[in-house]
DNA sequence: GCTTAATTGGTACTTTAGTATGAATGATTT
DNA sequence: AAATCATTCATACTAAAGTACCAATTAAGC
């Protein structure tokens, strides 16, 4: 910005300050420098764009790679039966405190196994959860 | 842009073209008027973007029997174009911060958004919305 | 007997979700 | 012009979800 500052100064300033009307030279210098704003902007929203076209939706990019080794998780998922438990629960829609009395467990340990759920099933909310159980097989859609 | 030169000139030029350094002054100038340029193209593009995400649904997206039925559902429960943009996101397992970055929305119109939607849905959690809206058709399986 | 793994439960903490309420804006309809 | 609706954003709050770490119990399995 300083280098900005001194650029104008001493290219435009000194040539254009009196030589031009005031009120244009102020005009103009704006014009320019929003010109500058929103080119800043746009190259900005550019790259967020991009990147997010490359990456798609954060599901289909973890759906990719885990289709690229679904044999290997499938036969090593390593999920017991009670996290299958809560997991179904947690597709059926219960909070953990629901899932708790249905299971007859305190909520700690629901949330025990949710939390072990999620590590094995490499995600981090019970919505990403139920999505990928039902994607690679391991609930009914 | 007339408007705005002229505004800068009454307004500012004469209070503060005398008394402050004018360096400082045009440097201060090229900044505001920067920032206002990145304002303007950030809001440009929002728009462009809401509009994008909004036209890429999959909703208007889907077959035309399945977008029949859920043209259908969707009006018979009043939900939006948007609550549907929030919902597909939801159900893709998305936190209400990473549909609000897709969106370029707040956090705090997603919430609204996702409120809105629960009450419609007559659900209380979005695993019960993405479940029920995916019973009910709202959603493709 | 000893080890291992599954299940259970806990504390303490941070993060995310959800509700209630109000308000501004733009587009559309009446 | 006025009313309506969708969308946006905000504050302030409560509830739920999730993490980290620890520990007791039980049922295999070696």
């Amino acid at each position: 910005m300083a280098l900005l500052v001194a650029f104008l100064k001493a290219i435009e300033y000194r040539y254009f300050i009196r030589q031009v009307e005031p009120d244009i030279y102020m005009g103009a210098f704006a014009l320019v420098f929003m010109g500058l704003g929103i080119w800043v902007a746009w190259q900005f929203m550019k790259r967020r764009e991009a990147k997010e076209v490359s990456a798609m939706s954060p599901v289909a990019a973890v759906s990719d790679v885990q289709s690229a080794a679904t044999e290997e998780v499938i036969h090593a998922l390593d999920i017991s039966q009670r996290e299958m438990d809560v997991l179904q629960l947690m597709a059926d829609g219960l909070s953990n405190q629901e899932i708790a009395d249905k299971l007859f467990i305190s909520i700690h340990t629901v949330k025990t196994h949710s939390s072990n759920l999620f590590s094995k099933l490499q995600v981090k909310r019970r919505t990403q959860a139920v999505q990928k159980s039902k994607e690679i097989g391991l609930l009914s859609q």
